[in-house]
DNA sequence: GTGGTGTTTGTTTTT
DNA sequence: CAAACACCAC
């Protein structure tokens, strides 16, 4: 073999990360790694040449865990490691990768090792997983049984609560201090929350239903057992974790669990892209990571960054550099060029939309497919009036992040109707599928789903059960339904169907538009027939769920052309040839609810300078001066005016170019509103042809 | 108890 | 401006 020729490629910094703790064929077993990878540095690479030159010096796949922050960036990185070894050891390859298949996110490992430890530590291996919509639902239950909907004074709401709860157990911190440092406006109710997570906790138990926090709380509770943690530990013998600036405390707990002396440890990340900490990510994981072993952890720093050209860096780094808290670290870059990133003023959202679409049409034109332009924005509705231009114009795109088509009702009432067969004690799942059936109502439900616990089997108890008169007629059917899905007669994914067969008549009965929501859930089905069995369907799309829209409509799209439209959490990790960030004014970048505290401020910087940091060669940040508000007729004239981003304060302005959109014209305001509206009825008598 | 109607509220990012 | 909530008629 020759020795590591497919290194070469790699700088030093790079070679060292891949080859820390690699002392040549069967020597692999390494101290712990930091790698601060800074932006565009080859992150994603270099952790992926590591795990196949650990591969190739005799690691076995099956024993490797690589963590990752979602599904498709474990399919990315499993990719690339597959094409690295194949470079090395041929068609050999191919068989070492598909062990590799402890790859995911945190969440999603922790599904599957609880599932294989069930029996050890008292679970019910069929358990379900609630998403954060069904949790609330179901802390909003309690909140009633408890009383607190009726307080004197306004109780927090199951979001907050929900809220309150999760940071709690994500930052291991007592509630006190959640409550205080987070939610200081529910001070005084110390004692009701307490009771009120207290049943919610036993309501999850005595349901055999987990919620987010449970799959990672469960499996830091595991790893403090002497035996179990063993067990666990002993699945893996390099343990990989990417993006380790999202990371929070709870998961840091079941790193220290999992190899407490940091052998065979390896994280990557950036703390000056630190964004999730709504979600109880700490940069404190990142910063004070080596300082957890002794001997400390080595730590390596990626500053070359191959992505963006200079002027576009400089730009960034000027943003970051206000940063209060971080690696000094000197990113550069030798890709050179005159255009500096522009801030493009216009009058509101409107121009905004239209500048966008133009210069996106005029990029296409010049050869930069929309698939390689981005429009990015901090709030999933910055895009409203865009889309609205886009599709008039018909240039297609696909948007991540904001609402998935998961959150809608209907799909939700299907998902319920399998998760309710799956697991009858999932009450959340129960209660909404019993309401579907007319005149039968919350009362009644919670009647039911009471038998069906006692019972504790689903089809005899429902069976027993008298439906009130107005249920009669649809109670046979859906008992039915439930019977074959019970038998397993119709496979995997023909219960989908079934499911949908049982349920069309009540979408017809219960929304206007059932067409459109109909079609809506033959695409489910087909996402369906992706999945091997209904229970690795219902918990991988709760974990993972397709992040676009069209994302998994399948092979048509594939070849098509489309723009991209992205929050700037969904952009992570990601780049493009042409980048332009909406909205780049105080009120939006920082958004106006996230500017309460200092640390919620910095994050905001960071979310700007990871926007900016995702384009390769050109960068716009549009900034539109009048925002119409909320809340008045669709044609009312009430607004605000914005002002630029406080993250690009004068001292920084010259790192960019400024224009304005439309460019100014020598003509009166009255004959220009003239011109505006001439253009708008040409284009409508053209399209009248198409 | 259910389901329809009118009123109020609160509004980010996501595994 | 949508969803949660309160209220009222069957």
């Amino acid at each position: 073999m020759q020795p590591a020729a497919y290194l070469d490629k790699l700088n030093p910094q790079q070679r060292r990360a891949v080859e820390h703790g690699v002392s040549g064929p069967g020597d692999i077993a390494g101290g712990p790694l930091l790698v601060i990878a800074g932006a565009g540095s080859g992150k994603t690479s270099t952790l992926a040449h590591r795990v196949a030159h650990l591969i190739v010096n005799g690691a076995d796949p099956r024993r490797i865990l690589l963590l990752t922050f979602s599904r498709r960036a474990a399919a990315e990185m499993t990719r690339r490691v597959e094409r690295i070894a194949r470079q090395v050891l041929g068609t050999d390859a191919q068989a070492l990768i598909e062990g590799l298949n402890w790859a995911g996110t945190f969440h999603g490992i922790g599904a599957r090792l609880l599932r294989d430890h069930a029996a050890q530590i008292g679970l019910d291996p069929s358990f379900t997983i609630h998403d954060r919509e069904d949790s609330a639902d179901l802390v909003n239950l309690i909140r009633h049984e408890l009383g607190f909907s009726k307080t004197e004074k306004r109780f927090p709401a199951k979001g907050t609560l929900i809220a309150i709860y999760s940071r709690a157990v994500n930052a291991e911190q007592p509630l006190e201090e959640v409550i205080g440092r987070a939610f200081p406006w529910c001070a005084g109710w110390n004692a009701e929350l307490k009771a009120l997570f207290s049943a919610y906790v036993e309501a999850k138990q005595r349901q055999n239903v987990l919620d987010y926090d449970d799959l990672l709380l469960y499996w830091a509770q595991m790893m403090t057992e002497p035996a179990l943690a063993a067990a666990v530990s002993g699945r893996f013998d390099h343990v990989l974790i990417d993006e380790y600036q999202d990371t929070n405390k709870l998961q840091a707990s079941i790193l220290t669990g999992l190899k407490p002396d940091g052998r065979g440890l390896t994280v990557v990340g950036d703390d000056a892209q630190s964004i999730y900490s709504f979600r109880a990510a700490t940069v404190r994981n990142i910063l004070d990571f080596p300082g957890h072993f002794s001997p400390r952890a080595d730590t390596i720093m990626l500053e070359q960054n191959y992505r963006s050209t200079q002027p576009i860096l400089a730009a960034a780094n000027a943003v970051i550099d206000f940063a209060s808290e971080r690696y000094a670290k000197n990113l550069w870059s030798d890709r050179a060029s005159g255009e500096r990133p522009l801030l493009v003023n216009v009058r509101d959202e409107i121009e905004q939309a239209n500048f966008v679409a133009t210069r996106v049409l005029e990029n296409r034109e010049e050869g930069i497919a929309l698939k390689s332009q981005a429009v990015l924005f901090r709030a999933a509705h910055h895009s409203g009036p865009l889309e609205v231009e886009l599709t008039r114009r018909n240039i297609p795109f696909v948007k991540f992040g904001g609402l998935k088509f998961l959150d809608s009702a209907h799909v939700k009432d299907v998902l319920a109707v399998l998760r309710f067969s799956e697991n009858p004690r999932d009450r959340v799942a129960g209660f909404r599928v019993l309401r579907l059936l007319s005149g039968l109502g919350p009362a009644t439900a919670g009647r039911i789903l009471d038998q069906v616990n006692e019972a504790g089997a689903l089809l005899p108890a429902l069976e027993a059960v008298t439906p009130p008169p107005r249920t009669a007629e649809e109670w046979p059917p859906f008992l039915a339904m439930l019977a074959e899905l019970n038998t397993k007669s119709a496979g995997w994914p023909g219960e989908m169907d079934v499911v949908r067969q049982w349920y069309e008549p009540h979408l017809d009965r219960l929304h206007e538009d059932a067409a459109s929501r109909q079609a809506d859930l033959v695409q489910l089905a087909q996402i369906a027939g992706g999945y091997a069995s209904r229970e690795r369907f219902l918990t991988e799309l709760t974990l993972d769920p397709p992040d676009a829209t069209s994302a998994e409509a399948g092979p048509p799209h594939l070849d098509e052309d489309y723009l991209i439209l992205s929050t700037i959490h969904s952009a992570k990790g990601q780049e493009w040839k042409s980048v332009f960030v909406l909205n780049a004014v105080d009120g939006c970048i920082p958004i106006d609810l996230g500017v309460g505290t200092r640390e919620e401020i910095e994050e905001e910087r960071r979310l700007l300078y990871v926007a900016m940091t995702r384009a390769k060669d050109s960068l716009h940040l549009v900034l539109p001066q009048r925002f119409f508000t909320h809340g008045q007729a669709a044609r009312g004239d009430r607004h605000v005016y914005a002002a630029r981003t406080r993250f690009i304060p004068p001292t920084i302005l010259n790192r960019f170019a400024a224009t304005s959109w439309p460019p100014a014209q020598p003509v009166a305001p009255g004959v220009q509103a003239a011109e505006t509206a001439r253009i708008d009825i040409g284009a409508r008598m053209r399209a009248m042809w198409k």
